[in-house]
DNA sequence: TTACAAACTGAACGTACGTGCAGTCAGTAA
DNA sequence: TTACTGACTGCACGTACGTTCAGTTTGTAA
């Protein structure tokens, strides 16, 4: 494989599983076996690199909010949206690890601030977009109730609570938004 | 004031501003005008002042959980704690920043890993006791969506959407809770 | 084969940071 | 006054880490 993106896909583990700012270079180049010189190389400096990481993330995420968007109804897609939510977050943890992250811990959010301003204006717009067809009086605060609570879910289970009911809490969501 | 808890102050300012492996002590020290000796003279170390720091927002989290916990119906605490997490959200931003990034990342959750466990059970704890009066069978489902949609919605509020609708999100929830 | 660019190495540099420690100073009990 | 304790200083040590850069190798087009 490509040297540099294998780099950004073992900086990306490393990142999620011990954060950025525990993560020192020498760690990635050695799971990597490269030299330090070879990421200023591809990526100018760290933070370089993590922009470079976290955008790759937000175009997995525009991707998998834009495939299917046509031809359903918005109760339908809603539901395709929280199924999609919970098998990502089931198969990849560490996905999820890296973004609540970057967004909060104060440096990282910083460097990358124009990028999340980016990703998170899509993301809201995605949202209303279902929303406004449900109900276009409250869409705004659906949407980011709706957002929230999905972010909410994935911080409990992550982390916080080790026994987080994942399988039933699902459940709930689903019927509570079927019956919209 | 005394030096030992302005510095437990200004710590946690400090740390909930720029995150913990942000803050080197020379800057804490600075704030404090004191030298570095003091801080191992009282807290041994760096991780000792984060652990004292977060043991301290347990207990005020404990506190404000069992004040009011008698001759009370089980909906009228659910309000209450609402009405509680949404006053505290707007006086003290800083508060859930300092939380959530203890939470979220890796280096300070090990540290903490304990504390978090006590914290985390308690408060599971204290939700269930509400929701076991509404609503016995899915109690522990809808304790742990309850939490995890208050977490969501100060994640949502700290950082990721500037322009977050505090008010009519809180407004949805009382009236959603109100019904149950 | 020559020439040039991109990939890549390795070592060195500078510095930022946590910890340890010897020592000063203030308060207090005998 | 003496002796003891805890608060507190200031410096220095060690080291971990990001960056830089001169130089080497590899790939490729002419």
């Amino acid at each position: 494989m490509d040297k540099r993106t294998e780099l950004i896909e073992i900086a990306t583990k490393l990142f999620s599983e011990r954060g950025f700012e525990n993560t020192p270079l020498s760690i990635v180049c050695e799971t990597a076996n490269v030299s330090k010189g070879l990421i200023a190389h591809h990526f100018k400096s760290k933070n370089g690199l993590l922009r470079e990481i976290f955008q790759r993330t937000t175009d997995l995420i525009v991707e998998m909010n834009t495939i299917d968007s046509v031809s359903l109804s918005a109760r339908e897609r809603l539901l395709q949206l929280l199924e999609s939510f919970f098998s990502q977050l089931q198969s990849d943890k560490l996905f999820f690890q890296f973004n609540l992250n970057m967004m909060v811990q104060p440096s990282t959010r910083e460097v990358l601030a124009d990028l999340i301003e980016e990703r998170s204006s899509f993301i809201l717009k995605a949202t209303r977009n279902i929303f406004d067809e449900i109900d276009p009086e409250n869409s705004l605060v659906k949407s980011h109730l709706f957002i929230a609570e999905l972010d909410g879910i994935a911080l409990s289970y992550l982390g916080v609570y080790k026994e987080f009911p994942l399988e039933q809490t699902k459940e709930q969501l689903i019927m509570k938004y079927s019956m919209i």
